[in-house]
RNA sequence: GGCGCCAUAGCCAAGUGGUAAGGCACGGCUCUGCAAAAGCCUUAUCCCCAGUUCAAAUCUGGGUGGCGCCUCCA
């Protein structure tokens, strides 16, 4: 098994091989905490938890950091607006942020590191950078110095001499080059700061990754992910800043999924067409939302949209109700053949084998779904026949487990919760008043369960119930 | 102006040189007291034009349409 992933620095499918055999590092660029995330920039949230999961599935042990940025503009912006202090208003969107990670069965990062708790790492940084003649302070505020640096521009392919600077924000007329960007910002009157060399401040949006993940990953990282939109100016300057002070290439694969788009268009706090995810949780499910998420391939733009999620919707009832049959049958077969059944077997191995590879293909994620999918119609055809193997039915139950323990598409089936007293005698009425034909009786039976969320289905093993979706 | 992405059935979406996966929706059928679930069947020549090739959705060139980045943005 090898795993390719494309990466954004050389624009080709590398295979995948780990500074450390085993260890994987990763450092995936984190929210601004301001305000309620949206679907978009959940988007790569859930994209690098199934990166960081199969990893882990292929055996790696996976440092995984992602920051919070708690100190920024915006952030003092709006708390001005609120009347809170900057701290207070970071940390509880930070809260925010971790309750909606966990709403989407994303396992929070292990090392969640806020800007603020690394102040010195990142001064030192910066006084590295001023001491190797990458940077310079003009009027309290520190530049770094793009021209002294080689490669500023190859990550993202830009052409300095082409990129037009100053088209929306105006360019700081203290720097030596209009591409030099702001490491170290000089506190204005009010503003949350600390002490620097170069006097009050507090540091610029690029350098805190940087920083940080030399701070906990090192000075070379395996894999850098995050937005396509970030790939410049952000990831460049990261780049070149990590570089110019350790002569050594920051991250060995630079990934960047692409955009979520409502109606075609780049969904944005500063377009204001967002969907919250603390909204979106009210009327879907986790798995509903990861499966819609994970539809496209991650470097394709997705375009968001109602039908997308019922869709979406759709396709994880399909798999839990798949579930549901397997052990449905499962719990009610007399069967004791102890071989697995061998035709099935071989199937679910070349499905198992096709997930591997479609995940190893740089996380071709809607070929993996696919590979899911063919397991339920599968399963389902199985299900359907006379005798069934439990062995083989646990197989394709351990398969779906291996499978979604990397997607989390898959809902949990609840048929295995205990009824009401009453519930069940209602349950048992309805079974002798079929046996006795009184479908009329049987009917409002079903009806008046129905009005209480629940829903029954009559098999040739017996009569099953679930919960309404 | 520069850089880059996208265009496949009603919808979502793989495939990237050998005659189009999968899902959703629709229609038909089977099973079923009914219902549900499930299964089976049916549904496209891949934005346009030209070229390369025995062979192109897939490569090349030129268009058309949509989107993004160029120091707020995931």
């Amino acid at each position: 098994m090898s795993l390719y992933i494309y990466n954004t620095l050389t624009r080709e499918k590398e295979l995948f091989k780990p500074i450390r055999s085993g260890e994987v590092s990763m450092y995936v660029c984190g929210p601004t905490v301001y305000d309620y995330i949206h679907i978009g920039n959940a988007l790569p949230v859930v994209i690098f938890d199934v990166v960081r999961n199969y990893l882990t599935q292929l055996g790696y042990n996976v440092h995984y950091v992602s920051n919070f940025t708690d100190v920024d503009d915006k952030i003092i912006k709006r708390a001005n607006e609120s009347g809170i202090n900057a701290q207070e208003l970071s940390s509880k969107y930070i809260q925010e942020f971790l309750q909606d990670e966990t709403s989407l069965h994303v396992d929070p990062a292990p090392v969640h590191p806020l800007v603020t708790d690394f102040m010195q790492d990142i001064i030192q940084f910066i006084q590295g950078l001023m001491d190797k003649g990458f940077a310079y302070e003009n009027g309290g505020d520190v530049f770094f110095r793009t021209t002294a640096f080689k490669a500023y521009g190859k990550l993202s392919g830009q052409n300095l001499e082409e990129l037009q600077y100053g088209i929306r924000v105006e360019v700081d007329k203290r720097k030596e080059n209009p591409q030099d960007f702001v490491l170290w910002k000089q506190a204005k009157e009010g503003e949350v700061a600390w002490d620097s060399p170069w006097g009050s401040g507090r540091p610029g949006w690029h350098i805190e990754c940087s920083a940080l993940a030399k701070a906990h990953l090192g000075e070379t990282i395996d894999i850098h992910g995050a937005g396509a939109d970030l790939q410049f100016p952000h990831h460049e300057c990261e780049k070149a800043q990590s570089e110019a002070l350790h002569d050594k290439p920051f991250a060995n694969y630079w990934m960047h999924n692409g955009y979520l788009n409502l109606n075609n268009e780049k969904m944005s706090k500063s377009l204001g067409n967002v969907v919250n995810v603390r909204d979106l949780i009210k009327k879907y499910n986790a798995e509903s939302i990861r499966m819609a998420l994970l539809s496209s391939h991650y470097r394709s733009p997705l375009n968001f949209s109602h039908d997308l999620m019922e869709q979406a919707k759709a396709g994880t009832t399909r798999i839990s109700n798949c579930l549901a049959n397997i052990q449905h049958r499962l719990a009610t077969t007399n069967d004791v053949e102890k071989d697995a059944d061998e035709n099935m077997q071989q199937v679910i191995e070349s499905i198992a084998q096709k997930f591997h590879q479609k995940m190893q293909d740089d996380f071709n994620t809607p070929d993996a779904i696919t590979a899911c999918f063919e397991l339920v119609t599968e399963a389902n055809q199985y299900c359907e026949q006379d005798e069934v193997h439990p062995i083989t039915l646990q197989q394709c139950l351990q398969l779906f487990e291996q499978m979604n323990d990397v997607l989390g598409i898959v809902p949990k089936p609840e048929t295995n919760e205990i009824l009401d007293e009453e519930v069940e005698q209602l349950l048992q009425d309805r079974i002798d008043a079929r046996k006795a034909k009184q479908w009329d009786k049987a009917d409002a039976i079903r009806q008046q369960l129905e009005e209480q969320g629940i829903l029954l289905e009559d098999t040739p093993q017996g009569t099953r119930w679930k919960r309404k979706g």
